[in-house]
DNA sequence: AACTATTTATAAGA
DNA sequence: TTCTTATAAATAGTT
């Protein structure tokens, strides 16, 4: 989205991939909490920028540690999570 | 996006909001993982369905697991993780 | 930090 | 329900 087409590679120029990480930052927290909110999900996320930097976000009031509480039962138990799909997969919910 | 404004509220429809569910959790993920290569950062993300199934992320070849380590290990020292803004803040990154 | 030209995501519709 | 299309929304490049 924009005047021209991404490349999917790093951004090379510092200055340009730094305004690109704030405003895609941005815009994904945006997504993740429309998302929960459109569709009754919990989300969690943590974004850790190359210089190490952490932002979050943990949707329903929820605090992230809750949320990776929640993440480690689940796993546990052996629900087999749905890994980031090369080519969208279709799951039933 | 789509040929309608979205009301920023619960999908009431069942067959809707499931049919959303599937679209905007695949533009979530793909998302991120263009935050990840554009400005190399390292991104978890994890989703609970409204009937508890789990789906998830962790960019740059990580688990998971790791990448929740590496999370509770910043956390524990003490880095103030950038919460969700209500409004988006610029921070330094 | 604002502004648009464009691309991209997606809500409805077929 | 998979594919299409009109439109909303995000954002790349610019100022």
């Amino acid at each position: 989205m924009g005047r021209g087409k991404i490349q999917l590679k790093r951004v090379e120029n510092q200055v340009h991939r730094q305004v690109t990480f704030c405003k895609r930052r941005a815009g994904l927290l945006k997504k993740a909490k429309e998302l929960s909110v459109l569709c009754d999900a919990e989300i969690g996320v943590f974004i850790f920028s190359a210089h190490g930097k952490l932002f979050e976000l943990a949707t329903k009031g929820r605090s992230m540690k809750e949320m990776i509480e929640k993440y480690t039962k689940c796993s546990d138990q052996g629900n087999q999570p749905q890994t980031a799909p090369l080519k969208d997969v279709q799951v039933q919910v």
